[in-house]
DNA sequence: AACCAGGTCTCGA
DNA sequence: TCGAGACCTGGT
């Protein structure tokens, strides 16, 4: 299919999913109960295992770049950023899948994050294909009779299993988060042990549609203090960059976090870093 | 071998 | 309301 402007790479090299990983050029991935494989070459993108449909709104071309990188670009730094990753998307993710994901990805790194949940869908997961499992439902992580300490989850799997159950006895309205505003979904979502703000602006923005949430992890509250001077509380940090970066905040977050990301690779990979020899 | 990780919870002031 | 510690585990 033709795709508008878009970079594969960046997009699913970017921390947002966790269930993808680049084997030659071919991208594979499950998403919902599909395996699916990606293949890019300039603006055509080759699918296998779904609709272009369903790609076109799981990678939001729904979503002009141009006038987002236009509403975004309110300074320089920013602005060369965008042009060094662009073509980097939102994913529009599943909100059950996202919320559940980010719960376990508290504290932790994206390497063992990606292996936790690929353990969890092997454990409790429908297998779809040949060793290709989904992601689990709240009631399969209920009733499976596997003992969840072999997925190494830590102290996530009992947030886990409790909000599993807040989901499946109704006490927790996945389809009732979807209709709230941006604020009344962070505040339905922090009721959930283990969801706070961050997780919660995670989930605002990768799974409800909410794009001026902005997420601040340690990079991101690390390009803030270095770049624009602002520290503090969460609240304080997140409302600056929503206020700086206006209704697409959480675009711009997302090209910062990459930005950070690849620069603290560089630097560790750089000969002559100390660190490299250690 | 230490330090750190897409943070949150609990507790005390 | 805010700061300080603890926290499973594994990556780097």
């Amino acid at each position: 299919m033709r795709t508008p402007l878009f970079n594969l790479d960046h997009t699913l090299d970017s921390g947002q999913v966790f269930r993808w990983r680049k084997e030659g050029e071919w991208w594979r991935g499950v998403v919902k109960d599909r395996y699916i494989q990606l293949r890019q070459d300039g603006d055509r993108l080759e699918v296998k295992g779904t609709s272009e449909d369903m790609i076109a709104h799981y990678f939001r071309f729904d979503d002009d770049l141009e006038e987002i990188y236009a509403e975004i670009s309110r300074d320089e730094c920013i602005a060369s950023i965008i042009d060094r990753f662009r073509g980097l998307r939102l994913i529009r993710q599943d909100i059950w899948e996202c919320s559940a994901s980010y719960l376990l990805a508290t504290y932790s790194n994206v390497p063992r994050i990606k292996k936790m949940i690929d353990s969890l869908c092997r454990t409790y997961g429908r297998e779809i294909e040949n060793g290709v499992f989904a992601f689990p439902t709240p009631q399969e992580i209920l009733e499976g009779e596997a003992d969840i300490a072999c997925c190494r989850l830590g102290y996530r799997a009992d947030w886990l299993r409790n909000y599993a159950g807040m989901v499946y006895s109704g006490e927790f309205d996945l389809y009732e988060l979807a209709t709230k505003d941006y604020q009344g979904a962070v505040e339905y979502l922090k009721r959930v042990k283990g969801i706070g703000s961050k997780v919660a602006d995670c989930i605002a923005l990768f799974s409800l549609d909410h794009l001026e949430a902005c997420p601040v992890d340690v990079r991101i509250a690390r390009a803030m203090r270095e770049i624009y001077g602002v520290t503090g509380q969460y609240d304080k940090v997140a409302g600056f960059a929503r206020r700086h970066f206006g209704r697409f905040a959480g675009y711009a977050q997302e090209y910062l976090y990459i930005a950070e990301d690849r620069t603290r690779k560089t630097i560790r990979s750089c000969p002559g870093n100390p660190d490299t020899h250690s």
